[in-house]
Formats: structure tokens, C-alpha cells, sequence
DNA sequence: GTCTATAGAAGGATAGAC
DNA sequence: GTCTATCCTTCTATAGAC
């Protein structure tokens, strides 16, 4: 309640956040968290009753960072190719200020599945649907959706998240990750424009070759 | 040496690549592995002597047995295109059976930074990069070949390796998973394939219009 | 609210019998 | 080679003084 009270689990908390993301729940020591915040291990309890209780206040805390992030990029409004483009630059940024994020993130609930459910409430994804179904009214069926959506986050997220080990392959390569990363910045939304761009082509020669129906 | 040896070895080394992959070192407990391995904790030191020296074996294994994979499809002899397709086919069918396989690596890398050099000693990337080199010959300026292999691994390993995830977010929306996963090992490739094609229309259009240099 | 001291449990590792 | 019993360290969690 008081100032004094506040400043102590913010340390804690910004203290716990640090160590969580940086080595998983179960490498993480009450002791380090104590240690970085500067106070004994005994306040950590005080304040959090227990590791797993801490844990959750972080995971809560960076899931919803993670998903806002996302969301509010998405809500935008602009032209839809000008808008992926707007995403890769906005949301990598975003991913190179917050590197170990995304591992955290994906490793924790691969973990423990439980965390799922705590991270889908943080998720409205009828919204971003809606959003982007409009976007492309007319450029791609609505059943590809999902695919372009999932193509969109694979391209942002894995290179960020595997960022030890590519940093590591792009060195023998004599490519430096930094300088990388500033390039996917645009290669990755100038990738996915172009994909549109020819899809867009093709349903126009093929237009009524192709009458499969799915469910 | 003996017969039985092998066994005992083999059923530990079975047991605990199990517990490893699923857990992360962190969080493994060599009573587990000895559990499922059917024998008690002290034959799991008697056979390598450290929880440590147990993982790293583990480890050693399972990052050759991903790279392997990754080198053989790209090393064989099939027009471009083709073996794109063929890549994202063969690839995800390997990754949803060993769907664990690359949350693991990536986990473990990312606590562990050490173990890189040992990843990369299973990487042979010169060969990798003189084949793919002669493939898109003509097809992609030569700088933008990482950028379409980061692109490839990306689009492969990511919906996999987010899989409990991914596969949250599909729910919600009424698809199942295994179905989306399914139809990713054609979409993929097609988008790639796409990329490219119009990569090519844009470089003839623009043929001497850019000239910035980059070393 | 914060500290010191310590309880209590868990887990990795070893000794020693068979 | 395999087992039981046990040591010893590490870590979470609590008791109790200030």
C-alpha cells in the first residue's frame, strides 16, 4: 500500500522477470531473484507466497506484453500491404528490444501446457480476424487466412527466437545477426507482398479451372 | 561390452531422451529417466557418471539427428522448385514425428549458449551453401540466399516447434491442428515457389535501374 | 515491512554389498 | 553390472526477532 511497499515488488517483480526469461522456471533460483533485487529471499515469500505464484505473475505479466504488441500493430489502420510492412519493422524492433521473449514464451508452455489457457485469455483473435478478412477482401479466399497469418509470425518470430543459434550459423557464414535482422526487416514483408502479388496472377488464370470445394 | 550392457546403455539413453526432450535439462530428474529407463539412479552414473555428461550425450544425438535430416533433403539432386517442395513435404512429416525435437535444441541452445559450438560442429554449412548457390543460380542474386534459407527454416520448423501454441490459437477458431499442418507441407512451398517467380518478373522489369553496391 | 536463522524436502552422487 | 542405503548439497519455504 504504501510507496515503500510498491517500490519493493516492482524490484522483485522486474528482478523476477529478469531471471524467469533468462532461464526458464525451473533454472531459476529464489536466490538470484532475491540477489538482484536487492533483499533476502524471505521478502520474496512475503510478497509472493511461492515460486510457482511468482512465476505466474511474470508469465501473466509477459504474455500479455507479448499478444499486445501484436494486436496493436494489426489494429492499425492503413493499406494492407503498406500495413505488412508496417508489422515487420514495428514487431521486430519490438522482438530485438525483447530478444528472449518469444523463447520464454514457447518454452514455458511447452513445458507445461496449462499455460496455454492463461495465455489464450490474453488473446483476442476474433478481432485481429475480422481485421485482417477485411484487409484482404478479394485478394485471397477467406480459408487462407489462417496460413498467411501463421507465415506472418513464423517469418517475425523464429528468427528472433532462434537467435543464438543463427547467430552462430550466420558467423560462420561471416554475416553478422545485427545486420541481418535490420535486412528481414523489409525482405520478410517484401517476401510475403510478392507471394500476393503472384497468387493474385494466378487466381486470375486459373479463375474457373479450380472448383474443389472444402468444407 | 556384453550383450546386456548394450541393453542397459541403450534402454537409459532411450529413457532419458525422453525425459530430457520433454522436460529440458533444467527440470529432468534422473530418478525419471531411471524409472522409465525400469532401473535405479545409481546405474545411471555407473553408465555416465553425471547428470551433465547423460544430457550432453542426449543432446549430441538429437542435434545431429536434426541437422542430418535438414542436410540429406537439401542435398539431393531435383530442379529447384521441386526441392522445395519436396523439402517442406519430407521435413514437417520428420518434425511431427519428432515434434519435441526442435523446441529442445532451440531451448537448450538459448540456456545454454555453450552448446552452439557443439551444434555447429554437426553443420556442414559450405556444402548446404554451394548447393543451394548452383540451384537458384540466375534464379535470386547470391546475397539473398541466406535470407531464403532463414526463410525455408523458418516457414518449417516454427509451426512445429510452437506447436501446443499454434495449436491453441487454431482451436479457437475451429482447426485442428494435425489438418492445418497437413495442408502447411503444400502451402508453404507454394508461397516460396511464388516469391520467387515474382521475384523474377521484378528483376527483369527493374533490370538496370538498381545499382547500390553492398560488400 | 524486513531481516536472520533454520526447517524440511528434493535431488544428484557415492559407498559398499551382492 | 546391479542393487540398497545413505551422504551431502541445494533450494523452497517458514518461524520469529526487530
Amino acid at each position: 500500500m504504501t510507496k515503500d511497499d510498491k517500490q519493493t515488488e516492482e524490484k522483485i517483480f522486474t528482478a523476477a522477470t529478469d531471471v524467469f526469461e533468462k532461464k526458464g522456471l525451473a533454472a531459476a533460483r529464489m536466490q538470484d531473484i532475491a540477489d538482484k533485487a536487492g533483499i533476502n529471499k524471505a521478502l520474496l515469500h512475503y510478497y509472493f507466497r511461492t515460486k510457482d505464484k511468482l512465476f505466474l505473475a511474470v508469465f501473466d505479466k509477459l504474455a500479455d506484453k507479448m499478444f499486445r504488441k501484436f494486436a496493436s500493430i494489426f489494429e492499425r489502420d492503413m493499406p494492407f500491404e503498406e500495413k505488412i510492412t508496417y508489422f515487420f519493422k514495428e514487431h521486430m524492433t519490438f522482438l530485438q528490444k525483447n530478444p528472449r521473449l518469444p523463447m520464454f514464451i514457447l518454452a514455458e508452455i511447452n513445458r507445461n501446457p496449462k499455460l496455454i489457457e492463461l495465455f489464450l485469455t490474453k488473446v483476442n483473435l476474433n478481432r485481429i480476424k475480422e481485421r485482417i478478412a477485411g484487409d484482404i477482401a478479394g485478394k485471397l479466399p477467406e480459408e487462407a487466412v489462417p496460413h498467411l497469418l501463421v507465415t506472418i509470425i513464423s517469418l517475425s518470430v523464429f528468427p528472433i527466437a532462434a537467435k543464438p543459434i543463427l547467430e552462430g550459423i550466420l558467423r560462420t557464414g561471416g554475416i553478422n545477426y545485427n545486420d541481418f535482422i535490420e535486412e528481414r526487416k523489409t525482405v520478410a514483408p517484401e517476401f510475403i507482398i510478392r507471394m500476393l502479388k503472384q497468387s493474385a496472377i494466378e487466381s486470375d488464370e486459373e479463375l474457373q479451372s479450380d472448383n474443389k470445394n472444402h468444407q
